[in-house]
RNA sequence: GCCCCCAUCGUCUAGUCUGGUCUAGGACACGGGCCUUUCAAGCCCGCGGCAGGGGUUCGAAUCCCCUUGGGGGUACCA
């Protein structure tokens, strides 16, 4: 039989970064074995639903680069309200795709198990339900249902509101075989009798995933350790409809820099933050496959296309140990990714900031291209983030403050020195021919000589007096990146503060 | 509280299944050096770990038990 994963997510946010590294286990263990990739949207959950959610998710899986084989179509989209159905719909054989539009089906298998006598009717209130659980917490005991209506002498009626729920058996073990971490074995008596249909009709997620699953012939359920607990509850509800377990498959959560799960807190959480925060798509999904799985036998290799990760990527040689996400090594990563772009390429990855940032228009002009194709090359190396092109490069596209006197002037010498520096050589630089990075440097270096000053003192100055930072990419790069008009302008004004002082 | 999962440098990990070749290897970060007009990049060097305690064994990071620590679950959430 053929692999067939599913992704599931619920439609109530933006995806967090953790889930989506388990779709990224998924679509790798899926294409490796020219497999099918599902998106299933698990919609069961309406106090926290949040439509706009569900683009956002196919977006972001889609800027990652991962595809899906079966999905919802465009008329359960466009039922759901999202904008340009069309783009998002993929549709298939085994809808729908979208659980809200399944409700009959869950219905049916729930009113199944009670004649099979695996469930039962529940009219219990929150209320009761509540002053159950905080006796038992009160008393130290197992918190869980009491069963208070599991064996009424006149059983819940189906006119009135209630829930349904499984009729957990009493004694026993139940046994679940995990891919990754082997055998999992729970105690009967400690599982609760789980709600399956809510009040309002819609399944809880223990229902409909089992069904889901079952229905849309899912091999391989690859999902985060959170769910193993919770698990014995649904191989049991795949025993009492006999039906095939699929394989599963447990990866480790992923945590945050202190241990504790991942958060916004500690940085970006998101796909789309990622994206806005100038992480190249490629270096995410590499640094991902590597969150909880590794190559392995000796092997050093960090930096893996996608498709040697298709071919690579090992879904039983996942850790068991939840894995902390190290923005640290995501940025030298990215910074990796970036060098290894062509220029172009990453021009045009960079407009979009630029543009952001307003230090570009939008659409940008025909005559700035040769300034930016100028800038790439000084930039590309120093750059570990996208987003970062701005700071190393604004001084290049708009006016920059006087620097203060202080850091126009370098160690050992006087302001007035340093006035007389810097004025020759900005008549140097007034007349160079042509302005460029070549043209400009032999000459500059040679004035140091006439003027007694070390390199350090001059280049320093003339970086303070050009672009009023401290680091910046390579001067004489710079410097033709600015522009003779503008350089000039900025070294005149730097020397005309210098001789307010002196 | 109860249940479950996990445990190698600060972090990601190789090694654990199939004990010896591991005085534990790599990467990120960090410190130092080289290069150098600054910042990067690159190269070199360094720092740093088998959570603790019991077993089993000629021999344990590797197998077993306990403790500790971390995480997860404990919902008419997913």
């Amino acid at each position: 039989m053929g692999v067939r994963v599913r992704f599931a997510p619920s439609p109530t946010g933006e995806p967090h970064i953790g889930n989506i590294r388990t779709v990224v286990f998924n679509w790798l263990f899926a294409r490796q074995r020219f497999g099918q990739v599902i998106l299933r949207i698990e919609d069961t959950d309406r106090e926290r639903y949040q439509p706009a959610s569900i683009p956002v998710i196919m977006d972001g899986m889609r800027w990652l680069g991962m595809d899906w084989d079966e999905g919802p179509s465009r008329d359960a989209l466009e039922r759901l309200g999202v904008d340009h159905a069309d783009a998002y719909a993929v549709g298939g054989s085994y809808g729908p795709y979208i659980q809200s539009a399944r409700l009959a089906t869950y219905r049916r298998v729930a009113e199944e198990l009670i004649e099979r006598g695996w469930a039962y009717r529940c009219n219990c209130s929150r209320e009761r339900l509540e002053r159950v659980r905080d006796r038992q917490r009160a008393a130290g005991e197992h918190v869980m249902y009491d069963r208070h209506c599991r064996n009424l002498a006149v059983p819940v009626s189906p006119d009135e509101p209630h829930v349904i729920r499984l009729r957990v058996p009493l004694e026993g073990e139940t046994v679940v075989r995990d891919e990754i971490r082997g055998k999992l074995v729970f105690d009967n008596q400690l599982l609760d009798d789980q709600v399956l249909l809510k009040t309002d009709g819609f399944p809880t997620y223990h229902l409909a995933v089992v069904v889901d699953d079952h229905l849309m012939e899912i091999s391989h359920v690859i999902r985060g350790d959170d769910w193993i607990s919770s698990t014995p509850k649904r191989v049991l509800i795949y025993a009492a409809m006999g039906w095939d377990m699929p394989t599963y498959c447990h990866v480790p959560l992923v945590n945050g820099p202190d241990g504790q799960k991942l958060s916004k807190r500690h940085g970006a959480t998101s796909i789309t933050e990622f994206r806005e925060q100038g992480y190249l798509p490629e270096a995410l999904f590499n640094f991902l496959a590597l969150l909880g799985w590794s190559p392995g036998e000796g092997e050093e290799q960090e930096v893996f296309s996608r498709e040697e990760l298709v071919d690579r990527f090992d879904l039983f040689r996942v850790s068991t140990s939840p894995a902390t996400f190290s923005y640290d090594k995501l940025r030298w990563m990215n910074g990796v990714y970036i060098r290894s772009l062509s220029e172009e390429e990453l021009v045009e990855r960079l407009l979009p900031f630029w543009q952001r940032a307003d230090l570009v228009p939008d659409p940008c002009p025909e005559t700035m291209k040769p300034k930016l194709w100028r800038i790439v090359p000084l930039i590309q190396e120093r750059l570990k983030t996208l987003d970062e092109a701005v700071e190393w490069t604004a001084f290049m596209f708009v006016e920059i403050e006087v620097p203060p006197t202080d850091r126009l002037v370098p160690k050992g010498m006087t302001a007035e020195e340093s006035a007389q520096m810097l004025e020759a050589a900005r008549d140097l630089l007034a007349t160079i021919e042509p302005f460029e990075p070549d043209a400009i440097e032999q000459p500059l270096r040679e004035l140091t000589d006439p003027l007694g000053v070390s390199t350090g003192q001059l280049l320093g100055t003339l970086r303070w007096a050009t672009t009023n930072q401290k680091a910046t990419p390579p001067l004489f790069g710079t410097l033709a990146a600015i522009g003779r008009e503008r350089v000039v302008g900025r070294i005149d004004r730097a020397v005309a503060r210098l001789q307010e002082v002196s």
